[in-house]
DNA sequence: TGCCATGTGTGCGGTAACGAACATTATTCA
DNA sequence: TGAATAATGTTCGTTACCGCACACATGGCA
């Protein structure tokens, strides 16, 4: 069984009082999440929710003909499944597993139990599913507006924020996929990025050297999102 | 004051027992909706939630460049303000009136009260936002992969299924500022669709002759979008 | 060691949408 | 009735991205 001091690494675990910790703690435990498990499938009852510790989990839409866009990420500020919380069982995305890592999962129905109660867990999982709103609105836009090369700054960022290291392990195949543009799109992008000495990569590996410049080059969305999740995540509990 | 039985006329007042709407009613009023009114703008905090009655409202991103793009609309089904009980006092979005008419206006703080109380108002406003988070998803998909032909047809019917008509009052210039295209791609689009006999219009009046091409015509967003919002719609208030 | 799957680079024709400029037609209002 | 405004139509060069095809390089594995 996990430790407290363990759900520490989530942030809405760890901005829980001890007394509501203490409580779901016998309800949670570790997974690890490799590299595309599949979380949930669109339309499919989600049994659980999970709590991304260092892994990233990617919510995805397919569409039919088989071409896929992401709509947000979630790392260790957040949670997968918020539709349960939200009441309908399901949703109509795809979460799969970005970067690797562990997670804690949590039964659904404990956690809708809890979130019932009206206690601090509520509090924060609404707060977190407006952030998710913004990201996914912003998604929206930036996919309108912005080239290839700015998403990916942007998407890079986003991810970075939720590893603690300047190394992803990535192919850029993966990476378009998630961008819903061709691989070589993101070659050419991250080719440029290379060469200006802001990235250097190497099968499946990037290293960023230079966030400030990545930064730079990015469309305003991500500091858009980043703020009003820094707002959201900085407000009290209660209010 | 409003009577009770006017509440009928929003899906989310509707599906309220009685004792509920009773108690809200004294804070509920009923207001015009001109086009082009703004009920919020990003980063402000709101002060009142909104019931659109056979109005619609549209939440859009602005970007620094001026750029915009609309990531969802709002009628009857639905309610504007929903960042009110996420707990974030605003969004980062903008609220305009798309579709002149009336809607009902509630201070914000008795929105939260009773929603706060954990009554059926609570469930049908978590329910209704993950309509609103699917439709935002959905319409950050379909700007990555589908022309502008199918968006023009995919908002149409969303428009069309929020108004008990055929007839809209919509010039393309505001189209194109809703989608996030030139005018002139509207234009052009429309053309086609008035060409074919789906639609007729005429300096701000569109008037769709043929629906069902128009569903056929529009891209598979469109029908998602519908059939999650009724399947959400349709399940029982308590569960 | 050599093979092969995987990841990346590159070039090419095609196209949807862009930005800009301007023409044309309705509608409003002085 | 005429002028101004608003809405739509049309054209043109440009661009970002697509789909496809294929070359090349790397690293794991037989």
């Amino acid at each position: 069984m996990l430790k407290l001091v363990q759900l520490q690494r989530n942030a809405i675990l760890a901005a829980l009082p001890a007394e509501v910790t203490t409580r779901l703690l016998p309800h949670i435990e570790e997974i690890s999440l490799p590299l595309g498990t599949v979380l949930y499938e669109p339309g499919q009852t989600m049994r659980d929710v999970y709590f991304p510790i260092d892994s990233i989990v990617s919510l995805l839409y397919v569409m039919e003909n088989g071409a896929s866009a992401e709509i947000s990420v979630v790392g260790n500020e957040g949670l997968v499944g918020i539709s349960r919380a939200m009441g309908g069982q399901s949703t109509s995305s795809r979460a799969v597993v970005q970067s690797a890592g562990i997670g804690y999962r949590m039964s659904g129905r404990r956690f809708i139990e809890e979130f019932g109660r009206h206690t601090d867990l509520m509090t924060l999982v609404l707060r977190y599913t407006q952030a998710l709103i913004t990201q996914m609105a912003q998604t929206a836009v930036c996919n309108r507006h912005h080239t290839i090369s700015q998403q990916l700054c942007r998407w890079l960022l986003l991810s970075l924020d939720r590893l603690n290291t300047d190394d992803l392990i990535m192919t850029q195949e993966l990476i378009a996929n998630m961008l819903g543009v061709r691989r070589e799109g993101v070659t050419e992008a991250a080719g440029r990025l290379q060469k200006m000495g802001v990235i250097e990569y190497h099968r499946g590996h990037i290293h960023v050297l230079d966030r400030d410049r990545l930064a730079e080059m990015s469309c305003e969305c991500y500091q858009v999102v980043k703020n009003e999740t820094d707002r959201l995540q900085s407000m009290p509990t209660h209010c």
